[in-house]
DNA sequence: TAATTTTTGACACACTTTTGACATTGGGCC
DNA sequence: GGCCCAATGTCAAAAGTGTGTCAAAAATTA
């Protein structure tokens, strides 16, 4: 899960982050709006804090472009208080919360886990990760670093039957009963072909796999973390 | 649309009923806990907005009892000033809001369309938006740059799906079930044929579409933002 | 009726899976 | 260590499957 933060006031920025990287999220911090904005589009959080008085883009401007194109990643608003009018306004444009200040940590926290709980209706447990790799079997993709590469249902099957049994070996005979079927028998290199075809797409050096690795007169496991 | 109001101050019960009233919702009316539970069930509000300190049951126990139900219908706390303890639990109760009293009408008016918002299945935008398109389904146009396109009300109904489950692959099955009929069962190409057409109207290059991407062994999803 | 939208079938094309041949690796044995 | 043998890696091509595309027919709609 990653958290957006747009705040101006430095010490502000930096106490919001602790508090928020505390709980187990990751952090992308921005200054100004314009930052904001950019941050947005590369690093594709799960919820935005926004301060409303920023430099070059206010928050308000923020939340009006990131609504032009996602309208549900949840938007909270940082005021200052007395600000009432601003409450109507953001809500308006579609923000989700607003946290006026000074606020405390667990009321940070509290709005923050309600707003991700109201935008996550539990479809994100659909994945699975291998090491650096995030597996998303609906999608019938694997993403690295943001990059996605594609893969085949069987490949999909091949993914989980591993991490199923991550920390140990997976024989071929459970390969192919897993992502075949019970009567298949190959008396042939099908499986070796498609770990093959597996290690060129997912491994970084195909040649040396860190993630399949071979374990000789069994099957494959995954390597270690 | 019906909302449920429950606060034990009859003045104040009828001050925000009448306000919520004369912006075109129906309201049911409770003085304590128990009536708000029993209202309810009888009456199935879409939003339920309810006071902290109440007889018999309190705020609290009563979002309780709602939320062991219906994880989903909007929960609005009116309370009193200097209460933020309250906040934090009856976010992490399942609430979607606060409103601190003395409230205003438009921060009430404003925070119960928010929420309402919030939970309404994007059926009810008149718009959205697919990477650089603008698709409006009441005018069966999209737009791109001010240049409208023409679309068909399945094309609409497709986009929209796909714009529901952005981020992940939409089945074939799901596409038929969805745009045409629970047992509409195809062996031919009829999905392909729509995708092909859509894809000419949209896509800046039909034949390397970037909006409309294929899923092999799956159907389609949505290109990235 | 004409115009538009939807469906269908034929076929081409691209991707996935399987297969067979052969190369390479690793472990046990002399 | 060097040899043998089995297990695995690798490649290219064949077989299988899903999707793209077109033209035309059928069904809607104006």
């Amino acid at each position: 899960m990653t958290i957006l933060i747009a705040e101006d006031d430095p010490l502000t920025l930096e106490a919001l982050a602790a508090c928020i990287e505390s709980e187990g999220f990751t952090t992308l911090r921005a200054a100004d709006g314009r930052q904001a904005v950019e941050l947005w589009r590369s690093g594709k959080p799960d919820l935005l804090c926004l301060d409303i008085m920023m430099p070059i883009l206010d928050g308000y401007e923020v939340c009006r472009r990131v609504r032009a194109s996602d309208r549900s990643v949840p938007i909270l608003f940082l005021s200052a208080k007395n600000q009432e009018i601003d409450v109507v306004v953001g809500l308006d444009l579609g923000a989700d919360d607003f946290i006026r200040k000074p606020f405390t940590r667990s009321e940070v926290m509290a709005r923050i886990r309600a707003a991700l709980r109201r935008s996550a209706p539990s479809d994100t447990a659909d994945s699975f990760i291998l090491g650096d790799l995030t597996v998303r079997p609906r999608s019938l993709i694997a993403e690295r670093d943001g990059k996605s590469m594609d893969l085949t249902p069987r490949e999909i099957s091949m993914l989980r039957l591993l991490h199923e049994h991550r920390g140990e070996a997976v024989s071929r005979d459970v390969f192919l009963d897993t992502c075949w079927g019970i009567d298949y028998f190959p008396d042939s290199r099908t499986l070796d072909q498609h770990i093959l075809l597996l290690r060129k797409k997912i491994e970084l050096d195909p040649a040396n796999p860190v993630i399949i690795q071979t374990v000789r007169a069994i099957g494959y496991r995954l390597g270690e973390r």
